[in-house]
DNA sequence: GCCAGACTCTAGCACTGCTAGACAATCGCT
DNA sequence: AGCGATTGTCTAGCAGTGCTAGAGTCTGGC
């Protein structure tokens, strides 16, 4: 029993929600999380605060998870490519995934930080983790797979080589390295992998 | 010119100073960061809020600082003696490395943070980076240079098993990670950098 | 014992996330 | 077409945050 007018409304509704996690991302990406208040969304939105929370009872919360969800959506279409390209040296494909990750998480901070740092309503590590979410890790274990010697415990080293890009971007955000380098940084990951 | 009474009062001075540190890392450890508010800071050392300014002009991030600082003085010397233990083994001085400095991050997780990802004052890779901050950073440095076989750049090597380690802690702590297999991926790890 | 200067507190500002309750627009029905 | 109930939206406000101006008290050196 959809009438016309719900279905419109129900459209309308989608429409609004995404424009609120696209004003999230937008505030988020040039301003900071610290700028995304409930009061400058609604702002964005042209509507009141509490309209928020029709749309995410969870409140600012759950409309960061909204943004990293979105985030790890566009991090595994990234990484995919990396590792099915057939003509590549291992080298070359494993440093085309480093570079993809780098070039994602240098592109959307924001984003990032909502996705590995900021606390969020995504169960993480558990059975009812998202497959979006487990597909970026997923492309990081494939590319392992496909070296000429690969590792013994592909999910493992797949953990610990996430972590270690995760740390270069994290150390280089918060300042703890220079900004320099980051060609050598990558260089000596890459041949932390593959030999 | 010191009086008695000057000398008195600069060291009641001191002394609440490091009350204020004591309780900001005591209240961030046992109920996290969110908890440290000037209002608690100040119930804590039985003074009114502007008290606390007295001590960190710059406010509630100061004494964040002053905490990262401690942390950094405390990680020196937790890695400090990985890195001479002489009749040790190469995989044996860099396991010993890593596992001490994921002890240390999982003993004092808000120091960690302080350290790491919460916004601090302190200016990192510049030249006045305090020694303290420098000195882990050395103690990883020392024990690449003293594998049998020495990576060609021990700086850039030195950052990115930072990197890495940094990236376990960061995703573990996150909940990124599964909270079992810690022992694997720092076998894991430790195979990376030496063989 | 006095008085200047150091010290501390109260009270308040502007902001945060979030929500109760009043009000208005809209929809489905007769 | 017009009524009634539902849905939608807003205003106003709560309790909390970091931080500070200005009033008041206490203390130390003469």
């Amino acid at each position: 029993m959809t009438t016309p007018a719900a279905a419109r409304r129900a459209r309308q509704l989608e429409e609004r929600r995404s424009q609120i996690v696209g004003a999230a991302r937008a505030l988020a990406e040039t301003e900071g999380w610290d700028a995304v208040t409930t009061r400058r969304l609604a702002d964005a939105i042209e509507y009141s605060q509490p309209v928020l929370y029709g749309h995410f009872p969870q409140g600012r919360t759950e409309i960061v998870t909204a943004v990293a969800l979105e985030g790890f959506e566009e991090l595994a279409s990234a990484l995919a490519p990396s590792s099915d390209v057939p003509a590549a040296s291992d080298v070359e494909r494993v440093r085309a995934l480093v570079t993809a990750y780098l070039d994602f998480a240098e592109r959307h901070p924001a984003t990032y930080d909502a996705m590995f740092l900021l606390p969020v309503l995504v169960p993480f590590a558990s059975d009812e983790t998202p497959a979006i979410v487990r597909a970026g890790f997923e492309a990081i274990a494939d590319t392992l797979r496909r070296l000429d010697d690969p590792p013994a415990d592909v999910p493992t080293t797949a953990e610990v080589f996430w972590g270690a890009v995760h740390g270069i971007v994290a150390l280089r955000r918060a300042g703890r390295f220079p900004a320099v380098h980051q060609e050598e940084r990558i260089e000596t990951l890459v041949r932390l992998v593959v030999r």
